[in-house]
DNA sequence: AATGAATGAGATTTCATTCAT
DNA sequence: AATGAATGAAATCTCATTCAT
């Protein structure tokens, strides 16, 4: 079992590096199906045979990579805060720059960006009492997130006042991920333009009167 | 010729209903417990089983007034949209006293008002894909309601400007109504006034051009 | 309760007339669909529930008449009987002026005329291994039935042979039947020829040595 | 440009191909309880746990072979279609080198020889009505080699009367079976001298006017 | 390491039959 | 006497997870 080490580790570091490739990629691959199904399905209509068949895995592979249907879930809660953060870290780079409008426009289109990715997140969420927890930390995050970018375009705003709007801003960037699941086109683009409207409406009536040279 | 009367063989999928007064209390019963298990579970993690036994049911007797998952869901479905029905009625009857004001802040808390009653139905349409039919309808029919309450109250209001703006309503209605599933209730007031703001912002800027002389 | 027995009795012996002549003609609806049923779905398929619906009555009532399941299958089963040595009796009647040929033809096609109230005792005995004893009764009458037929046409015939035959004849009456349920109307008029004339050929075998001078 | 792969998502509710030898007896065990169950209770009274049981299999693995009830029955009766084909070519491999008589006989034989496998076929044919197409396949399957194997033995049968014949001798098998299913064993024997003397003067009847030279 | 067979608790649903009103 | 509500044992089927090969 020993006696054949030299061999063997040649060969093995050439033929393992390409099998943890395959395992990031198939880990990647379990993801995306994980997501598709469970957007589709829900948590509980979801099962690991079809996110295995989906992504071409084995159901045992599957159980190898993630051990358990939650610890799946848990996966794609994370990734889903990290895209959170990647998107925000991206507005902030530009927010100084941007009139409140623009700004007004960017943030409310940041979860329907994010959405296909997302979608299974909120199904997750829904799913396990437990796991409101997860979505308390999620809103959490997404709540500070848009009051720092909010403070960083205008340092005036209060701290307090910064977070309540947050919270609203959030619903809005939520009914806009809403139209996304609507299927009622032909409506949709009037409905986008008063959803656009109000938001914007409500950001300068806060937003303004902290820049007065603005005007 | 033959004697077949096909639509007496033919299993109906949907509610009996009670012909003695025992049945209809049991009914009512069993449609408040599964209200309240769905609210809690969703539809695939509710079982008959806990149903029937928080309405003190047997399940023999549950499947004789509901004779599936599904019918019991479409039954909980079919009552919050009366529910809904019921609850434009009373604002219709006042609204043509109301302020514009007074108007945004009526609306804003429909949805929430309702919203034991209906928090099961949302539940409910997450979980199968079949049912954004039934979804659909009752958008629909909340969409035209509203409509219906702004013309009422400011009959210049243009119909398609009306349905836009509808929309948007919907949204801050369910906005609202997702506030109540919140348990962060320290930051909660401060949200609730910035979203009352908002609401009002808004629906000012659409209805007060159409009513010059009440400036 | 006792003391209005007389104007009772007056009114209830008007009363009660109709109602036993409607339940002789109750019961006669009942067997009615559940034969139909019976005969569609067999005996495990079949509810209660659907032959009450069918014969327009109510569950309860049912169960007044026919105290279970299986008594209402052993009402069949018997009234079955009883239309089998019916149907014996009238072929007897005419018997002796039957040319064999005729005779043949004759018998061939008594089942198959029973058929549409035999259908259902048919799937009643393949379902509960305890009715085999039944389906041997029910054979052993039509057996003896036959022999008793062919004897009376040709007294001459032995007794054990005419056994014999009756069961085979038997076979072919049930053959006869079996094409009833066929749907392939093309080829059913040549395989029916077929069967006549198998049958035919058969019992002139038997019957003709005994009657010399018929030839 | 969506990833859905629908065949992937359906369903498959034909049994499933094992693919290790544990599997392969496993299913050979269960397709033999079910037939024996089957045949012993017919489709209905047939459980799921009693076919799991008498093959000792446990419940949840019988269902990852065999996917349901229907597809177990769906497995048998197509294996009773390779049976009847195997018979056929048995019988074909002889029939030029048999006499009359000796294909009639062997003809009446055949369903006969097959019957403990096909027991359970015939019951399940009977179950549902939408299984008669199934029947009607295997029939048109039986009649097919029926007219092939006197076709074989009789170049110069008419096609069209081969089938008819067919019709005949398939009825006539069936009967063979049936007495197999008779426990009457005192009378069996007079009456299967009978159905062998009718099967004969039948074939004869048909056949030997087309091979004169063998008077 | 990869695979797929095995497991069984638990969910939905059915229906003959009884019985109170 | 007529009705329909109540009952619960039993059947079908599902699926996350483990483990032997």
């Amino acid at each position: 079992m020993g006696s054949n080490n030299e061999s063997r580790t040649i060969r093995d570091r050439n033929a393992r590096t390409p099998k943890r490739t395959n395992g990031i990629r198939r880990v990647a691959v379990i993801l995306k199906a994980g997501e598709e199904v469970i957007a589709e399905k829900g948590y509980e209509s979801a099962t690991m045979a079809e996110i295995a068949a989906r992504s071409d895995t084995r159901i045992g592979s599957l159980y190898r990579f993630f051990p358990g249907k939650e610890a799946l879930a848990n996966a794609l809660i994370d990734r889903y805060r990290e895209n959170i953060d990647l998107a925000f870290d991206a507005i902030d780079a530009e927010v100084v720059s941007l009139s409140v409008q623009s700004l007004a426009d960017r943030l409310l289109g940041t979860l329907l960006r994010l959405h296909p990715k997302g979608a299974a997140t909120f199904r997750l969420m829904e799913a396990r009492p437990e796991w409101s927890i997860k979505r308390e930390e999620l809103r959490s995050v997404a709540l500070r997130r848009i009051a720092q970018t909010l403070r960083i375009h205008s340092p005036r705003l209060e701290e307090s006042l910064a977070q309540d709007v947050s919270t609203v801003l959030l619903l809005n960037m939520k009914s806009m991920k809403a139209f996304a699941i609507m299927s009622d086109r032909e409506r949709a683009s009037g409905a986008l333009r008063e959803l656009h409207r109000m938001n914007r409406l409500y950001l300068e009536n806060i937003l303004t009167p902290l820049h007065p040279d603005e005007n």
